[in-house]
DNA sequence: TCATAATCGTTAGCTATGAAACGATATTAC
DNA sequence: GTAATATCGTTTCATAGCTAACGATTATGA
């Protein structure tokens, strides 16, 4: 995860980016937009920092992913989940969840188990020490994107979250 | 890349996740943060749809990730940069510029030299072939991000970016 | 001088990620 | 009732990403 543009302390786009980008891409003169850039750029950068301060100061706790995290999420609110709906509602490929409820297996934090009626389809539920896992680390997560966005008020954390929303909406995200 | 939380359309956090969180974590009720939890989630759910976005209209044409074509873009600006200052500039760690510059070097687009005075650095540097494949892809991309963000005004981008610049100055990402 | 330490890039071994192929199972069509 | 189709999860093969170990090279210090 990883941003593509630098700026400098004053959040400016470098000038030898606006060089570069002026002159060799076949684009009209003054058509780079910089306030789009900036925007999303520092969404970006945002995100980025804020999964490596959680798999830094919590998830590595035990050992676990972003993504894995979230799995386990979704299987402390739903308790048990099919791996197709898992697919859907981490929005990774089949593939991926496999894998890594395969992982989550080995570390004894989930089972799977296939129905009994429709033998295509496999259960993935928590284990109690999953649980456990959970109930530790989730107050931490909570804490850490509390702390993340701390220097806003909470007048400017619900305008970020509305008009971030609306770009969501929009874009079908 | 993937987001912990759920939201309804009134991107509100759905009653079962409030449930779970009060009832299972050993947190004070009503000690959740829902504003922190929803900017923080909107951010992450808008960095994931730009990524995505642009890997599959833009990127997969030259069978790009993410990361590779920040590379490119790198050394678009800079020319030719140790594999070391690589790893600095987009903040992944030298093996994995090791293996990315191994792909873009087999898809021709970089090729690695070692320096002649001090045999212990290698500098990676754009090929035409590469710079054409960013002088194609650039305003793509650029095209990409302006369109994401254009539900919002002028005003309203300056105001994220400024809001979101403060996050990332106090947090230092 | 020449052994030790520091620096740099690659390799090894692991998880994550997706596309595509595959195997098992269930459903549909005729 | 059975052949064709659809569905589901896993496997395979590729890239991405990390840490740690390694090999080559350069710098240091006594």
């Amino acid at each position: 995860m990883v941003t593509v543009y630098s700026f400098n302390d004053d959040g400016e786009l470098l000038q030898e980016e606006k060089d570069t980008i002026n002159q060799l891409s076949k684009m009209p003169l003054d058509s780079l937009n910089l306030d789009a850039v900036s925007v999303v750029t520092n969404i970006y950068r945002v995100a980025q920092g804020l999964r490596n301060k959680m798999e830094r100061e919590v998830l590595s706790k035990h050992g676990l992913s972003w993504t894995s995290f979230s799995i386990l999420y979704d299987l402390w609110i739903w308790k048990s989940v099919e791996t197709k709906k898992l697919a859907e509602l981490t929005a990774v490929s089949k593939a991926t969840i496999s894998n890594i409820t395969k992982t989550l297996e080995k570390k004894e934090l989930v089972f799977r188990k296939t129905d009994t009626r429709d033998r295509r389809i496999t259960f993935v539920t928590m284990t109690d020490k999953g649980k456990k896992v959970m109930e530790e680390l989730y107050p931490q997560f909570h804490q850490g994107e509390v702390e993340i966005v701390s220097s806003l008020s909470v007048k400017e954390q619900k305008n970020v979250s509305e008009l971030l929303r609306r770009v969501i909406k929009e874009n079908q995200f």
